[in-house]
DNA sequence: GTATCTGCAAATCATTTGCATTCTG
DNA sequence: CAGAATGCAAATGATTTGCAGATAC
């Protein structure tokens, strides 16, 4: 049976109470705050286990490392190639998408949409820029 | 200057005459069978300047290696949880997406879709068992 | 009391990188 | 010849895991 614990507790609530979309290792610094003795070993399994539940969503790119959704609703993200962040998105989710004849031979679970880019910050830092090129 | 290498075309090659997805330790593999000698490090090496260059795709999900599609062009994919394994989907991509009003203030690059559940085979494979549960 | 968790540290594993050498243009 | 690319081996870095002690029910 699952049991209690004080670092689950906090490691949800970071993630709850944030609309960014943090690194274990930015949660573990988050929940060191409150728990300072706490171990990314910790947060990693709650991480793990909190996603497979489904009170969390992972989010993983090539680059990096995964980031973590507060929010476990079907929802699309936009990752900014620049800044290396995610930034949840006001686009409705497509159902129909899971029943499209070309899924026929197979069980859909679920799909994911990603857009690539650059966030509205690092959009208009390139712009004030030369030519295309963006700069940090 | 880019270089020719019989390496590199060797990698090109082998990804695409596959529709299947492989790892780079599989297309090590195969490369291995005509030049023997070549480093892993050297198939690393290669794929990631085929992604750069537009010649090849690099697919990421949470579990487990990268994989890689030798066919470049925009399309949709479908992941089986249960054998690890890509396939190409026969979706038109949705071009409209990238210009959604959500993404106003975004600059965006693309999008990328993807699919999860179980291929044709694990699904088979899971109906003759007993229930949902699927083994292999 | 016992199963679940934790902190710590060591282990894993895919991927990357430094370097001396070999190849291409 | 100079810049690229290779093979090898060591390094990296995110994530996972073994274990002994602490905690929840």
């Amino acid at each position: 049976m699952r049991k209690y614990s004080r670092q689950r507790e906090a490691i949800l609530q970071a993630l709850k109470s944030t609309k960014t979309h943090p690194t274990a290792s930015r949660i573990y610094d988050m929940v060191r705050e409150n728990i300072p003795n706490i171990s990314l070993g910790t947060v990693y399994r709650n991480l793990a286990q909190l996603d497979k539940e489904g009170n969390i969503l992972t989010l993983t790119v090539k680059e990096g490392s995964d980031h973590f959704d507060g929010n476990p609703e079907p929802h699309y993200h936009f990752y900014c190639e620049q800044c290396d962040s995610f930034e949840d998105l006001d686009i409705p989710v497509i159902e129909d998408l899971d029943h499209h004849p070309g899924l026929d031979s197979y069980e859909v679970y679920r799909h994911e949409l990603m857009f690539y880019g650059l966030c509205a910050k690092c959009k208009a830092r390139a712009q004030s820029g030369t030519g295309e090129a963006a700069r940090l």
